[in-house]
DNA sequence: TAGATTGTTAATCGATTAACAATC
DNA sequence: TAGATTGTTAATCGATTAACAATC
């Protein structure tokens, strides 16, 4: 359940892109930047970009393009990364380990606050200065921090049944990197990372590609 | 450039998950699987499993759904998951640490052989059973192990530099972790895995379910 | 001014969904 | 047989792209 429409999709999943490039511009002291110039960058069409930004109530000038400073403004408020969200990872292994210290976070605006293991020997170490506790402990620890997003990167096999603890300990959006589809009530967000699927995409672009490259009709 | 169209691209991503719904069908002894029962267990539309799945080729029974064995073949082989793909990581960092000794890969046929870091004192040590080698031997080693598929987890300051690299050395497909819009000829095939596009998804699910549930219109 | 760029409106394209005959 | 399920054809929906007037 807890379906959740997100209208325009594909364009918020380029919103990100489209910022990291604005704010290079910001840096590199310019006041405008167009459309056409973004869409460059990304080989994207101009349109695309045009449209895209609209949607964060963003409006340019013609001849000039849009404002930078106002611009980066638009997007973080639109995708809400103009304020910091806290965040637990659930599951420290490696791929927990390398989410809870990846960098890029902070400038969406999310901290990760602690780390959560089954393996009971890792609680009271820290990864990269973020504290980790037992699984078990989440149940008092989440609302004592008052975070009500989580990371999750546990084995498949636990997955619903974290999810189910997190839940109770009032989590309301989860990030799911895990390949389980999670039962969840419609007031919870879920959003699944699937690797799965880019490397199914991957897959097919390389089959694609060598049988072009051979002459065959795709 | 090199940008390369897949059609179906949304049917090839949800392939995956089908997938793993069929393999513990199989498992369980089934010996058909309606596309019905994969809908439901995935909160999808049964027509759209069934309009998905039949780009794999696969034909159906009326009333019995589809044969189970022959559907994984079907999917595995549209994915090109029947066979072994052997890659590289380069950037053992976390991720690329989290990414070498992922489990999962193995089941889509892809296998890591090596891994390459900037780090020299991490050079001849291993991950998790995967050597890892200096950054600077990737033009050599690589086309020793005759790999030519790279999943790229090193800092973006460095992604278009290491992935000219990765072309000279034969890499023909890249599964870019970076948020670096790379730079490759038409022959080389780009998969970008990234996390802030997921991120922003999440960040617009919350705001709109938290405004939803405020009684305010969406 | 001339020309590049925006933003709107309309057209196209592709994906999802609906309807339903065929069938095991 | 009756009924659940497939696969096809058509309709709907949404995203992308095209065209172009407005404008700085």
């Amino acid at each position: 359940m807890a379906k959740c429409k997100v209208s325009y999709a594909p364009s918020v999943r380029r919103l990100p892109s489209y910022l990291l490039i604005v704010r290079q511009s910001l840096a590199h002291g310019d006041e405008y930047i167009s459309g056409t110039l973004i869409a460059n960058e990304l080989n994207l069409e101009p349109i695309q970009v045009r449209k895209d930004l609209s949607i964060t109530g963003i409006t340019g000038k013609p001849k000039r393009g849009y404002p930078v400073a106002p611009l980066i403004t638009a997007i973080e408020s639109y995708l809400n990364w103009n304020n910091r969200v806290e965040a637990v990872v659930v599951g420290a292994g490696n791929l927990g380990s390398a989410l809870s210290g990846f960098p890029g976070f902070r400038q969406h605006g999310l901290y990760i606050v602690a780390a959560f293991d089954a393996d009971k020997s890792k609680a009271g170490s820290k990864i990269r200065d973020i504290p980790v506790y037992q699984l078990d402990d989440l149940s008092t620890r989440i609302p004592e921090l008052g975070v009500s997003v989580a990371i999750l990167t546990v084995p498949s096999d636990t997955a619903q049944d974290v999810t189910t603890k997190l839940l109770e300990a009032g989590i309301k959006a989860i990030w799911n990197f895990t390949n389980v589809k999670l039962k969840v009530p419609d007031d919870v967000v879920v959003q699944n990372e699937d690797l799965s699927s880019g490397y199914a995409m991957l897959s097919v672009k390389r089959r694609i590609k060598s049988a072009s490259f051979m002459g065959d009709a795709i």
